[in-house]
DNA sequence: GACCGGACTTGACCCAGATCAATCACAAGA
DNA sequence: TCTTGTGATTGATCTGGGTCAAGTCCGGTC
């Protein structure tokens, strides 16, 4: 990342090894005060919010080295709890001690910065998800997603296990359970996929890709007007 | 924000003061190489982003004092197209120099950050609406919004003008123009609102945050499971 | 190996909000 | 003043997906 030797040193002194967490076990909760950013090795997290009802939004699933903690800078404390959903081997990144050592490399900083936009960036495809698509992409491009992201770490990106419930999935996705639950019955009638309980094997990846893309030709085209 | 005069000072020299633009115009398209983030001075602005289905997503309509761009430092492009909405006053803020800036003022780079991570929040809060809130709900929230972001400026909370069409609301908020028609009808027969054209008054700004709230007894609760 | 409980699936029904279809109303020209 | 075009409103209808209600399928547990 532009990063000589001995930068990459000095951020890894930082960087707390923590012992294996397993399912259940926060990261953090709500309120707390924010301290630090995580960073998945292996395993996987979820951070949810509260809603105003009781319910509460799932905001993200996080798959090996993606950090999670960013939208608690702000008011220094968190604003949302992060769960881990299997055991799993996460590093803790003390954020004063980030502050000082990007204020002294340049290219770390702008690396921070690129990160904390790219988390923009993803929320953006995530509210076009939830503004303009229906069931059915929002769960192709929820496989995408998760396949993609585990290709990118070396993983196999179309054989691979669900480590959180089909509601928590609906949740994400804006969906309810038994939605989800028909889609993926009707994904591997389609050939798309198969399915046993929480192992997916993705069989063509290209149809998830048209599907995602505007195959809804019953959507109406939201113009804007000048 | 924990500046001294004469880092105000420094800052101040970066920002280029632009000429007054006009409905219409834009800051900038889609895949333009990211060059500066630009703040609102005065008028607003709306950000949006093509759907693959030829159709576009509204991302934000930014009053003033709000920051546009951040969302592009991560490719250094852009992922969206902001269009001026009303006559408005920008100001132009190079990325670059605002970087080196940053790496100088250890308060500033925390600013900075703190900007980076309330847009990921704003973010969160929206992915929320759109996921959980029914119609009324969301154009109320949205009603809010404007509101309070009007009165941190000074303005009028509850008499304001909207410097978007329907449809951008609609788009905005996942919704279809008619539902945003006959909700602001609604409003107005239940004393909420008075609405004239773009002419609006929040007569009972009280009953708008409970309805944002839970007032919505018929959703489903969406609990997790562990 | 019978029992239990939570996750998942499947079917039947319903409704919020999308879509379709006219107007309506104002603003800008001619 | 009349015309025209572009939002905005309103009414009628349709439907995707939510809700309700049974099952079904493991994975534990004693």
């Amino acid at each position: 990342m532009g990063l000589n030797s001995e930068d990459v040193e000095r951020l890894d002194d930082i960087v707390k090894r923590a012992r294996p967490l397993h399912r259940g076990d926060f990261l953090f909760r709500e309120s707390d005060r924010f301290r630090s950013l995580f960073v998945v090795k292996t395993g996987s997290v979820k951070t949810f919010a509260p809603s105003p009802e009781g319910g509460e939004q799932v905001l993200g699933f996080h798959l090996p080295g993606e950090l999670i903690g960013l939208d608690a800078i702000d008011k220094d404390m968190h604003a949302c709890s992060a769960k881990v959903l299997e055991t799993s081997a996460i590093c803790e990144l003390p954020f004063a001690r980030l502050e000082e050592l990007t204020a002294a490399i340049p290219s770390l900083q702008h690396q921070m910065y690129r990160l904390l936009s790219k988390e923009i960036g993803q929320d953006t495809e995530m509210l076009l998800l939830l503004g303009k698509k229906n069931a059915e992409e929002r769960l192709a491009a929820f496989l995408l997603s998760l396949s993609q992201r585990l290709h990118k770490r070396g993983l196999s990106p179309s054989d691979f296990y669900l480590s959180m419930s089909r509601h928590e999935i609906g949740n994400y996705l804006g969906l309810a359970v038994e939605t989800v639950s028909r889609l993926f019955t009707r994904f591997q009638d389609d050939g798309l996929m198969r399915v046993d309980r929480k192992h997916i094997q993705l069989l063509d990846l290209l149809a998830l890709e048209s599907l995602v893309g505007g195959s809804s030709q019953n959507r109406r085209q939201q113009q804007q007007q000048t």
